[in-house]
RNA sequence: GCCCAGAUAGCUCAGUAGGUAGAGCAGGGGACUGAAAAUCCCCGUGUCCUUGGUUCAAUUCCGAGUCUGGGCA
């Protein structure tokens, strides 16, 4: 079986230059797991690693999408398992990298999203019982046709009742219960690592990142895509960074109360990702504060890999 | 110097017709199947500024002090 590395981690803690650094020593090729970087235009918001940064490392599953377009996990199982097999073919190694928890269990577990597309005129159907009735309406019909999911979501997570709604309708069946045990993908053996810093030095970081963001043209880049034609109902809008200087430009806040929002926003994100990589059993944790220096880490990562090969 | 207002959770404040107190935010924990940077759930003990007094009982009422605002000189 051949192997793939995975390096995730909190936002802000450091990803990009650690990722960039194994490929070199590595020979491998990256592999993003993160949900905003794939829209194009949406750079400095989504932090990507700019062409400088990339150092000639090709970088996959980055600039795929249209900021209009519609996304979903299931497609970047599929497309993100091409680039694997693709870099694999070619006798290098993939580096998955990245922090969006979903998409990583994509590729880490033996997860089938089968037939199941989404069906825009169904769920408009079901935002309008939503008004009109409320989300405890939504609730029982779910109870009603598949009790096993609502056993699973709670009734106020409105998104999740009608994700599992438009399941029964499509798929005239439930959906599968995954909760209880996952199994491991068996396309490949997966080398996992994450990286992680003390709560209060992660959250420094971010607050000073996003201040950089900011030096850096966020409010124009944000302003672009406005102009460009897209709006707050577009979900690549809905990102962090994005939505609060929506906010702002539409003259619901004050800029300084919009960065705030972003920097807040940004450490609740973390602390989810925290949440979710915990999970992982095999993950094996390095924590950033513990090494003199980012050279040193990066070594100790490598060795880390080349004993685990 | 005088007058007024305030002092309660990390922050902003509410409240107790006297029986040691609770919201929002911040923060913490958790969930996660096609929107996932999304969405959702759970978690509040702190010298109620200090000190005298009244009282069975004071964070609450009264007096003094300290500090912080604002006003007048």
């Amino acid at each position: 079986m051949e192997t793939i590395v995975v390096l995730t981690g909190p936002t802000a803690v450091g990803k990009t230059y650690y990722s960039i650094g194994m490929a070199h020593a590595l020979n491998g090729e990256i592999v993003s797991c993160d949900s905003m970087q794939i829209y194009r235009g949406m750079d400095i918001g989504s932090a990507k690693p700019s062409k400088e940064e990339r150092k000639g490392i090709p970088h996959h599953m980055i600039d795929i999408v249209h900021p209009k377009e519609s996304f979903s996990v299931a497609k970047y199982q599929t497309m993100a398992k091409e680039a694997i097999g693709d870099i694999l073919e070619r006798g290098k190694l993939p580096l998955v990298t990245g922090g969006t928890g979903l998409y990583l269990n994509a590729l880490l577990y033996h997860m089938d999203f089968g037939p199941i597309p989404t069906n825009q005129e169904y769920r408009e159907e079901l935002f309008q019982l939503l008004e009109e009735e409320g989300k405890e309406a939504l609730y029982s019909r779910l109870q009603e046709l598949d009790p096993a999911s609502a056993e699973r979501i709670h009734p106020n997570n409105v998104k999740r009742v009608i994700r599992a709604l438009e399941a029964v309708e499509m798929g005239k069946e439930p959906l599968n219960d995954f909760s209880g045990v996952k199994e491991k993908t068996e396309d490949y053996k997966v080398i996992l690592m994450g990286l992680t810093m003390e709560r209060s030095k992660l959250y420094d970081r971010i607050n000073r990142r996003v201040d950089l963001l900011m030096e850096s043209g966020l409010a124009e880049e944000v302003r672009g895509l406005l102009d460009a034609g897209l709006t707050e109902d577009d979900i690549s809008m809905k990102g962090i960074g994005y939505k609060e200087l929506i906010d702002y430009y539409l003259g619901r806040c004050d800029l300084d109360t919009a960065v705030d929002q972003i920097k807040k926003n940004t450490r609740h994100y973390a602390k989810r990702q925290m949440t979710w990589f915990k999970r992982y059993e095999d993950l094996k944790w390095f924590h950033l504060e513990q090494y003199a220096g980012e050279e040193e880490a990066l070594e100790d990562m490598i060795k880390w890999v080349k004993a685990k090969r």
